[in-house]
DNA sequence: CAAAATGTACGAACTGGTACGTATGTCAAT
DNA sequence: ATTGACATACGTACCAGTTCGTACATTTTG
């Protein structure tokens, strides 16, 4: 029989979890987590506010796996890239590339990241879930500027945590600064030829530091 | 006689709004603009909540105030720098180096504008006086630029927003992130010597780029 | 039938905002 | 100088709407 034609429910918690994690992302994301409503959040669900308490306890308790649900997608991107068969420059550029993009792509995620620092990242800290993350890319990097270091390609030695963070603090300005940067300079963003601009503009600014 | 004993009050009417501003920008650079409480504000004041509203009208009016005048706190420091009589290479890294030291030095400012953000820049778009604001500096760098170009100092042609992008991303970045950053890399970014190196680091690959 | 999943309705605390009343300062006329 | 009138500055107590959270009832599923 039709499934949802005459309100004939149907138990599915893993949709419903889904489900409000979903709309709970957007709302977070766009409100905080003060900002954020859970009875707006409950109205868009295709359940009820007690589901959220039922599955996550609290609001606290569902921003925390909003948190870790965004972190989760990130990991899987980023795990299986091959750089280590590429030249140092390249590799360096792809890496960057798929960074950039990321962080283009995700403007929820870096919305939340934001957010998360706003709290002094007191949520992420409770998380260890999340802390064991974004360590794989440091690595990464080390070994491409070993690399780089001894074809002497790179000519300078630098941390790689400092070399992520150039990275990083580029990419998610352009993303996370996009609304009071835009309202300054009436530029915007998210235009393609910007975007295109700006991704090698990162790529050889950093190349070039390691190359100086 | 005493002025303050035996609760002889005085009006002092910039006085008392000076102070709510200065409680009220802590309170919405900690909480954000949903989670700043007006109570919690009005209590850390030495007045009350009523001249909250006799003076800014609303909760929202209050935030919009504290935002004008955070920004208007910069425009001074930033306009009086003297930099046509440097060569572009030091005027680059004098103006590079402000913009660290400020950030560094008010986190509250940057975490103001990463709350708006987070609003769209809402407020600020509302605000005729912000927007007229860091306009500035990209004439003071477009400057800089062309007579490092002229003077074959600098070899590649770019664009004054593009490079005060890049600089304050990285300025801003490790400031606004710094617990997200450092709770995932376990580094403290207020380090001294952390603080040193990013200092230079920023300024040598901006430079790096131009030259390139 | 028992356990898990879900819906409805409601409560208690918080929170932005205000009504009402009082004190302080200013200035003109005495 | 004193007085009185009026505007500005300020304090207290309170209200009404919002918002997180829950008690209770019901349905689905194994």
């Amino acid at each position: 029989m039709a499934s949802k034609a005459e309100n004939g429910r149907k138990n599915d918690p893993q949709r419903t979890q889904e489900n409000i994690l979903e709309v709970a992302t957007e709302e977070f994301s766009t409100h905080g987590l003060a900002g954020g409503r859970v009875d707006a959040i409950a109205e868009r669900t295709r359940t009820s506010k007690r589901m959220i308490y039922y599955y996550f306890g609290s609001k606290e308790g569902l921003y925390l796996a909003v948190l870790e649900r965004s972190y989760r997608k990130i990991r899987t991107l980023e795990a299986d890239l091959q750089l280590s068969n590429l030249e140092p420059e390249e590799a360096l550029r792809v890496l960057i590339s798929t960074t950039f993009d990321h962080d283009e792509a995700h403007p929820d995620f870096v919305r939340l990241v934001s957010i998360e620092n706003i709290h002094h990242a007191a949520h992420m800290l409770r998380s260890e879930a999340i802390r064991d993350l974004n360590v794989s890319v440091i690595e990464t990097i080390a070994g491409i500027l070993e690399r780089g270091v001894s074809q002497r390609v790179f000519t300078r030695q630098a941390d790689p945590i400092d070399i992520h963070m150039m990275i990083s603090a580029f990419c998610f300005f352009r993303v996370s600064n996009r609304y009071t940067f835009g309202s300054i300079f009436r530029r915007d963003l998210s235009e393609a030829a910007t975007i295109e601009r700006h991704r090698t503009m990162i790529a050889d600014a950093v190349i070039g530091y390691l190359k100086a």
